[in-house]
DNA sequence: TTATTTCTGAAACGTTTGTTTTAAAAAAGC
DNA sequence: GCTTTTTTAAAACAAACGTTTCAGAAATAA
C-alpha cells in the first residue's frame, strides 16, 4: 500500500547507543542522536518513539550484546575455570581500552529515576550472575577451584567487584592497578 | 562601605550538594538549585559563579566531609584492624541507607568530561587509599591481619570493591547481599 | 497511471535551560 | 542623614531542548 521505512533500525539503535554510552542520557541531545543515527527526528518519532523510548531500546540492545557474548563463551570446550579467567581478563581489557561498561554508567546515572531501565539492568546483572555462579560451581566440582566459599557469594562478589575497577580506571588511568586486582581476585578463587 | 552578603555560603553549598547528589549534574537545573539554596540566581552568580563552579564547590565540599570523617577515625584509640572493620561496616550502612556515595556517582557521570572534578575525586580516592593502606600495614605489623598480600594492593582493592556494592544495591536493593560481601572481604583480610 | 498511504526533511513549536540585566533595597563610612 | 557601594529580587535574555507539524517525495497496490 505505501512506503516502508528507509533506514536500518538496528544500525540506528547501535549508533544512538554509542552516543548515550559516551555522553550519558541527560547530556546526549536529540540533535546528537539523530546526527549519529543519520535520520530526521520525525522519522525517529514515527518509528521508535521519544528520547526515553530510544534510550530504553539502546540499553536493551547493549544488554542483548552482553548476553550473546556470554552465550558464545558457554559454547567453548575449555574448562569452567579457564572460561572464568578469560572472562575476567576480557573484562579488564574492556576497562583498559577506555570504553568501560555502559550498564554500569547508566546504573549510576539513571537507574534510580527510570524503573524500566533499572529492570533491564537488573536482568542483565542476574544473567551475568548465573553465568558466573555456574562456572564457579562447575569449577569447584572439578577441583579447579579450591576455596570452600559459596558459589553464590563469589558470583555476586565478582559481579560487583569489576564495577569498582572501572571507577578506578576513570580516576587513575592506571592499567597496572586493574591487572593486579584481577590477578588477586583470581588467586583468591584458586586457593 | 557597603552591604555584605546575606546568605550563609556554606549552608547554601550544602543544600546545592544535596540536589546534585540526588539528581546528578545534568538533570539538576539552576531552578532546582537556587530553590534549595533559597537564594536568587543573581546572588549565586555574584558570589559563587556559574553552574559548573557551583558544582565543583559542591564536590569539593563533599570530599572535605569525607576527609574529616577519616581524620576523626584516625584519632580513635582502637586497634587498626578495628578501625578498618568499623570503616567497612559504616560504608555498608551508607549504601544500605540508600544515599550511596556522591563521589562514585559523579565519577561515572562527569569525571570524563570535567578535569577539575576528576582531579578532586582523584585526590579523594588517594586520601582514602592512604588511610586504608596505613591501617592495613599497621594491622599486619601488629599481627591482626594474617594475609601476606601487599597493603598497597589490598588498599586499592577495597577502595574499588565497595563501589560495586553500591551498584549492586541500586539494582537489587538487597542489603543481605552487601553485608555478606563485606563479611567475605573482612574474612579474606583476616586469614 | 492513478489512488492511497506512509515516510522524510525542514521548519516551527512551546518550554526549559543557564545566564544577565535592571532597578530598588540595604548596609557601611563619612 | 547623605553618599557610596553592593546585594537582592524579579524580569528578561538568547540559546538549546524535546517534540510536532506540514508539505512534498516515495513507494505500494489496484
Amino acid at each position: 500500500m505505501a512506503r516502508s521505512v528507509e533506514f536500518n533500525e538496528e544500525q540506528a539503535i547501535q549508533k544512538a547507543m554509542e552516543v548515550f554510552w559516551e555522553k550519558g542520557y541527560n547530556s546526549a541531545s536529540l540533535r546528537d542522536l539523530t546526527d549519529a543515527m543519520k535520520i530526521n527526528s520525525s522519522s525517529l518519532y514515527n518509528t521508535i518513539g521519544d528520547k526515553q523510548e530510544l534510550f530504553v531500546r539502546c540499553v536493551q540492545h547493549y544488554t542483548d550484546l552482553r548476553k550473546q557474548d556470554i552465550q558464545k563463551r558457554l559454547k567453548s570446550s575449555d574448562s569452567p575455570f579457564t572460561i572464568l579467567v578469560d572472562y575476567i581478563h576480557d573484562a579488564v581489557d574492556v576497562i583498559i581500552k577506555g570504553n568501560g561498561c555502559m550498564a554500569v554508567k547508566m546504573a549510576f546515572e539513571v537507574a534510580n529515576a527510570d524503573q524500566r531501565v533499572k529492570d533491564i539492568l537488573k536482568a542483565d546483572s542476574d544473567y551475568a550472575y548465573q553465568f558466573l555462579h555456574d562456572l564457579i560451581k562447575n569449577a569447584m566440582d572439578r577441583g579447579e577451584i579450591a576455596t570452600k566459599e559459596d558459589p553464590e557469594l563469589l558470583a555476586d562478589y565478582f559481579n560487583s567487584t569489576w564495577t569498582g575497577w572501572y571507577e578506578s580506571y576513570i580516576l587513575h588511568h592506571d592499567a597496572g592497578k586493574i591487572r593486579k586486582m584481577a590477578q588477586y581476585f583470581i588467586k583468591q578463587l584458586s586457593k
